[in-house]
DNA sequence: CCTACACTCTGTAGTAACTACAGGGTCAAG
DNA sequence: CTTGACCCTGTAGTTACTACAGAGTGTAGG
């Protein structure tokens, strides 16, 4: 199998497949004469798990753990747990970040009239962080 | 106001001041003599304004184009409506994204019994991308 | 007056995880 | 024998900063 193939089977692109070897994520496959890249089957289950974990929001030095763990099937999985909760945690977190943030965004968009810059309350808010008339924005400063 | 005073007035650090003046998000100030910046309190509501807009998750163009439609009272916000609508519609996908990510990773930490890494569940999931049993991981591949 | 320390300046490089070239080589079809 | 589709390496770009290096400035203490 040759790069473009294993990256589609895979579901990721040739030049992902090229980074992920020399980030130490694939090891690097045997060569043809013409010093094309020569991959096997397992290599392309190799790929698709690394992309799976990085749907799942791992990011790649986790991922490389996981993979030396997974290649080193008689010790116990109490890291890989441990990663993935830890992974669950962050994700919760973002998710209630994002939560407040889209609320905060809501609230700023249904306000909005559709009047003159100067009354905008998007810019409003903005400007004062709260609800209230918006002062100037730094723009008054003479350009001498 | 010095840079450094300009920043903690704005809540960001020194050197994200000097960024932004780099990127055009703010403008250079007046010099002392020994060539320090020397900011007016105008500069700490527009830095402010930057740091909310990005605290929401405007990405540094669309708060540029927010400050330039800021500094144009004038005109109609319907500009500025637009991309705070947008910036919400992203932020609801990435919110829909994340849920199922969560969902996904509740379920696969779940499943862990602390067992050996052989049947360890979360690097099943992985490999297989179903809940079936796992097949070897690309590691087989003799070095010869 | 000297020195230590905290601050400022510029410019560059590093971060994550790729993506997109540039400039070459290889291979099969027509 | 040329065209097009691949492959190779290496480097630079992306975002929004952060962290230096190496230099100058300002001030407080001894």
């Amino acid at each position: 199998m040759r790069t473009s193939d294993l990256a589609k089977r895979a579901g990721v692109r040739a030049e992902t497949v090229l980074f992920y070897e020399k980030a130490g994520l694939l090891r690097p496959p045997p060569r043809t004469e013409s010093n094309y890249r020569c991959y096997q089957p397992a290599d392309a289950d190799r790929l698709s798990f690394i992309r799976r974990a990085r749907e799942l929001g791992f990011d790649l030095s986790t991922v490389q753990q996981m993979l030396a763990a997974s290649d080193n099937n008689g010790q116990d999985c109490s890291a890989i747990d441990k990663m993935a909760r830890e992974q669950l945690i962050e994700i919760q977190q973002k998710l209630a970040d994002l939560k407040a943030l889209e609320s905060q965004l809501r609230s700023l968009v249904s306000q909005c009239a559709g009047g003159m810059i100067s009354e905008c309350r998007i810019i409003e808010a903005l400007a004062s962080g709260t609800q209230s008339t918006r002062s100037d924005l730094a723009e008054g400063r003479p350009s001498s």
